[in-house]
DNA sequence: AGCATTGAGTTCAATAATGTAACTGACGAT
DNA sequence: ATCGTCAGTTACATTATTGAACTCAATGCT
């Protein structure tokens, strides 16, 4: 009776959820790109318990989001920081923050804004067409059977739709 | 001893997680979308236990992502849809998708492709900047305190940080 | 008419995850 | 010699999730 495991699933969503879904995990990904990165920070920051904040770092560094670096020796301290695959989930954390922005948002404002480097504005992340550049939404976006499909658990009556039967 | 809400935080990550950060919440969500609807088909799709998705599907109505509608009296039946909001957070799950395909995807390759309509090729779903159009990266945005900033459970370290101290 | 089937859930018991709070242990500072 | 900091552990209580069986109303089949 152990908890459902996304990781098998043919789902690329499934299988990132596997990876970053738990709670608290998101959060701390987002204090790690925002350079919060040591123990008791984290915990101050977030306020979360002691025992699952090691229990999250640990599976981070498993699972190849976060690295553990000594900034000190005698005595050893250490941060945690985001690895390549970290940092590459950062624009999907902010695409998520933006939709937080639009639909919760407390009544004072914005938390916390971003400012592109590039073009020097404060700018709401979006989610567009590699080819086109234009966003995409619900309604523009259709979903097409990929190589690795497969009517296992987690995709077996979307698999059978997309395959075009029933 | 209940677990923790985010609702209160003042980060718009926070507050999304709150809403749609449970397990198995977004797999629901992405089946909504996909056209899967109705509770048995739900059930063999995710392979999520029956009294859990009951829950789920009452939370996601409960917070405004979804909708029940009949699609027949006598006997009624229903089906689940996204409301307006749950529609809005498609492209945020298309991003986290890419990551997957990037960072967690099967051997056999992406197992479910998005056509954007407009330009009608395959896409692959890219966070950039409203103001630009340039892809944002975890290099290229600095944090900057918005108004709704403060030092509360959720950002109290980051807030201090933020504001330059410390 | 009698019985199995379907859709949409409930109920129940066992196991896992999370929360609270106190504790450890190696230093460094007063 | 004691206090404080950092980075965790440990113990225990409370929720959550799982798996399986069960309900209930309305048809469909024979």
């Amino acid at each position: 009776m152990e908890k459902t495991s996304f990781a098998q699933m043919r789902c690329s969503l499934a299988r990132t959820l596997d990876l970053v879904g738990d709670w608290w995990t998101p959060l701390i990904l987002r204090d790690l790109f925002l350079g919060v990165g040591r123990f008791d920070d984290l915990v101050e920051d977030l306020g979360i318990s002691r025992n699952l904040l090691t229990r999250r770092l640990k599976a981070l560094q498993a699972r190849g989001l976060a690295e553990r670096h000594a900034y000190q020796t005698r005595p050893a301290r250490f941060e945690y920081r985001l690895s390549e695959s970290g940092r590459d989930l950062v624009p999907a954390l902010l695409a998520l923050m933006a939709w937080g922005d639009r639909w919760a948002a407390p009544a004072e404002g914005s938390p916390i804004l971003f400012r592109h480097d590039g073009c020097g504005q404060t700018c709401l992340p979006r989610v567009t067409c590699s080819g086109c550049g234009e966003p995409l939404t619900a309604a523009n976006v259709t979903a097409l059977p990929g190589p690795g499909g497969a009517a296992r658990d987690g995709t077996r009556v979307v698999a059978r739709r997309l395959a075009g039967q029933r």
